[in-house]
DNA sequence: GGCTCATATTTTTTT
DNA sequence: AATATGAGCC
């Protein structure tokens, strides 16, 4: 193959970005310009073209899936996957965690063998961080401290870097150093100090950062806008001597402040390289003019940005559907009916389907319509596997011995399944090991090893500890020997676990069934070591390596539809506290930044970007959220889309009327001039319906009231169908009074 | 110490 | 709605 190979089928601009000479490079593309496939072809072409040696690039995405993605693609490139031996291709987090393993001899106390804590882990030992300062964990909650504490992280800061200028501050500067004290003794790290720590390795041995530089002169760096301080300054670090980085990105498609991303660091990439060659992609090759007219309206909104006339050669296509539903259920069911129709008419494949929504908690009412209409689909992210307590536990399990000092672990299983050790035995085997400054594990290993005359425990809680110290004590000396799958084997085998999963139920059926899983998925790790087993199970949280194959559609968050494309695209929820999400409303509200509604749009560009073809867009009147129903209004950004990208649209941009059936059309009307959830302390209106009052409904007719509750200004009323429908709950807007003359 | 039932609290998005 | 904590009882 030859190089030229490698550029055919690129456009002006791209080849100009894949053939870029050395020195920092950065390309700012907009949605559907290519600009993943410019990076591997960039790869691919340092390699094939400069001779580059495959270990000496490190290319960084942002997912899993994304670095899996780009391999193949490479290879697919190049024609033979030996070419790309060596080839270092992964996320932040992965790349970290290894350097950090290796480099362990510089970053005591933590040794090689640390643990991964993730979000559950950092959980219960910030709970038990509080519970060891003695702060009350209602008014200081776990989760607020722990969403601080990345937010630190992330800046690099410390705990002595941290204010401690007023009470709170103080408060909280000592929760965090606790906190971090916790994972130092357990041998653990969270995902943000993943990061940090490797910044701070890299910031204190300089002797180590050279040896990364100048193993790694080629670095690219994929979804540059969604970098926060600690990874900029990771890459900064990196490539201070070089200079060879290649960043693409698109500062519009920043979706991750949260977790402290921050877009300005294009900005800043190009202050602190000012011989930065900035290339810009601009034409798009995946949707067609009216969707990218949508996506603009939405995101030229947005203050403070460079304005991107987003273009494509693709004039033609079919217009956007804008469609109202009642509630989630018919929004499902309009979903449905329409994937049957469009693959009815032979235009689609099951496959070309993707319905996204803001959070994961919507994807239920969508699974529901879709086992009820028996069309399989793939859901991504949502109940992640590893995120399930048997597999938790089973894995804590395995951390533990991977790591007796790992306190959160071995406060998982110590007791599972029951064995007698209580919470107050517990209790007293933690202040012991404090005592005598060791780790519980250790403590529990001493209490069996030396059998001390002095342990504070009566005589069951003491041999019940024993006990379980044995099988502690017999799992790790066989932990070298044996490998990941014989481990858990063993581990399943010495509990007895899964009999304690199998209560009968289909519940525990299922967790049995994942436990098997977990264990199918240890055997893929056999020539491994458990510690590597344990690293990528920590951080490939992905669901998605399976069923990548099966044609179905796909149900998937906003978030995670970055990076994607599909034929055909329903969004779902643009509504109002749905779509802006009520938080960001709420952060407006309260302090006038409008930052977070910002991101809501981008959130929204983005997904409107990944259609190819067909964009469905849908809003409820009533959705269901947190057990309780309500009334919504249809999302702002709606109205910022341009009305001639419609072939159909239910927004009424003026509230004038539809050929909608009256009662519908009312109640319609009424929810564009309300507050979408009227305050608690709101004044009830008196209930319009008695019972005993016959009324008429659009699809059931004539019926009886038998009782009405009426809470703000929504009123619901049971009315009593004859012929078949029995008792509805109806909205009083849906009813009206029939004379009985 | 452990189990069951009742109450409270929660959910934004992900490595 | 689903899960986590807490009280009360065995």
């Amino acid at each position: 193959m030859t190089s030229s190979d490698i550029l055919a089928g690129l456009n002006e601009q791209q080849v100009e970005a894949v053939t870029a000479g050395e020195g920092p490079v950065l390309v700012l593309a907009g949605p559907g310009s290519g600009k993943t496939r410019v990076l591997t072809h960039r790869i691919a072409y340092l390699i094939e073209k400069h001779g580059v040696r495959p270990w000496h690039i490190m290319a960084v995405t942002f997912t899993n899936k994304a670095a899996r993605e780009m391999e193949n693609r490479i290879v697919g490139l190049l024609g033979d996957s030996g070419k790309i031996d060596g080839l270092s291709i992964g996320t932040f987090h992965a790349t970290c965690a290894r350097i950090l393993r290796r480099e362990a001899d510089f970053t005591p106390p933590f040794s090689s063998s640390y643990t991964i804590f993730d979000t559950a882990d950092q959980l219960a030992a910030m709970k038990r961080a509080l519970a060891d300062l003695n702060l009350d964990p209602k008014k200081n909650t776990p989760n607020s401290m722990l969403s601080r504490v990345s937010a630190v992280k992330n800046e690099l800061l410390g705990p002595g870097d941290v204010a401690a200028n007023d009470y709170r501050a103080e408060i909280f500067q000592r929760v965090y150093e606790h906190y971090n004290s916790l994972l130092r003794a357990s041998n653990a790290r969270d995902f943000d100090d993943l990061l940090m720590h490797t910044v701070l390795l890299f910031r204190n041995h300089p002797d180590v950062l050279e040896r990364y530089q100048r193993r790694y002169p080629f670095i690219l760096v994929d979804e540059f806008q969604d970098t926060n301080i600690a990874q900029y300054t990771l890459v900064g670090q990196l490539v201070a001597h070089h200079r060879n980085l290649f960043a693409v990105g698109d500062p519009d498609q920043s979706i991750y402040a949260f977790r402290g991303a921050d877009h300005r660091n294009v900005q800043r990439f190009r202050q602190d390289f000012p011989d930065t060659q900035t290339i810009l992609l601009e034409q798009n090759y995946r949707s067609h003019q009216a969707i990218l007219d949508a996506a603009m309206g939405v995101i030229d909104r947005n203050p403070g940005r460079i304005r991107k006339q987003l273009f494509s050669k693709d004039t033609e296509g079919p217009l956007l559907v804008l469609k109202e539903a009642y509630n989630e259920d018919n929004e499902a069911q309009f979903i449905i009916d329409t994937i049957i129709d469009l693959t009815n008419r032979g235009e689609y494949g099951m496959g070309d389907f993707a319905i996204m929504y803001r959070t994961n908690a919507q994807s239920r009412a969508l699974e529901e319509a879709f086992l009820r209409a028996g069309i399989p689909y793939r859901l991504v992210g949502a109940t992640r596997f590893y995120a399930r307590r048997e597999v938790k536990d089973v894995l804590a399990f395995l951390r533990l011995i991977h790591n007796p000092s790992d306190i959160v672990s071995l406060q998982r299983v110590i007791n599972l399944p029951p064995r007698g050790i209580g919470q107050k035995t517990q209790q007293t085997l933690d202040a012991w090991a404090q005592e005598l400054d060791v780790t519980s594990g250790e403590a529990l290993l001493y209490l069996l090893d030396e059998d001390p005359e002095d342990a504070p425990f009566s005589g069951r809680s003491r041999s019940t500890l024993a006990r379980f110290a044995e099988l502690l004590r017999s799992w790790l000396e066989q932990r070298d020997t044996l490998t990941p799958v014989e481990l858990l084997s063993l581990v399943l085998e010495d509990t007895a676990y899964l009999n304690y999963l199998d209560d009968g139920s289909a519940d525990g059926q299922s967790r049995v069934e994942n436990v098997l899983e977990l264990r199918g998925v240890a055997s893929g790790y056999d020539g491994l070591d458990l510690t590597t087993f344990l690293e990528e199970v920590s951080l490939v949280a992905d669901t998605d390596t399976r069923d990548d194959d099966t044609q179905a559609p796909t149900l998937l968050t906003l978030h995670s539809a970055k990076g994607l494309e599909f034929p055909v695209v329903f969004i779902t929820g643009l509504e109002e506290g749905v779509l802006p999400h009520s938080r960001s409303i709420e952060a407006v509200e309260e302090s006038a930044d409008s930052s977070a509604i910002q991101e809501e749009r981008r959130l929204l560009y983005v997904g409107i970007t990944r259609t190819e073809q067909r964009l469905y867009m849908l809003y409820t009147f009533r959705r269901s959220l947190y057990g309780y129903s309500d009334t919504n209004r249809p999302s702002r950004f709606l109205y910022d889309i341009p009305e001639s990208v419609f072939e159909y649209s239910d927004l009424r941009q003026r509230g004038q009327a539809t050929t909608d059936a009256r009662a519908y059309r009312e109640m319609t009307t009424w929810a564009q001039t309300t507050t979408p959830r009227p305050p608690r302390s709101s004044k009830t209106k008196p209930a319009r319906f008695k019972a005993g009052t016959v009324v008429w409904h659009k699809k059931y007719g004539e019926g009886v009231v038998v009782g009405s509750r009426a809470r703000g200004d929504i009123e619901e009323v049971n009315v009593l169908f004859p012929g078949g429908s029995g008792e509805k709950t109806i909205m009083a807007d849906f009813l009206k009074p029939v004379d009985q003359d």
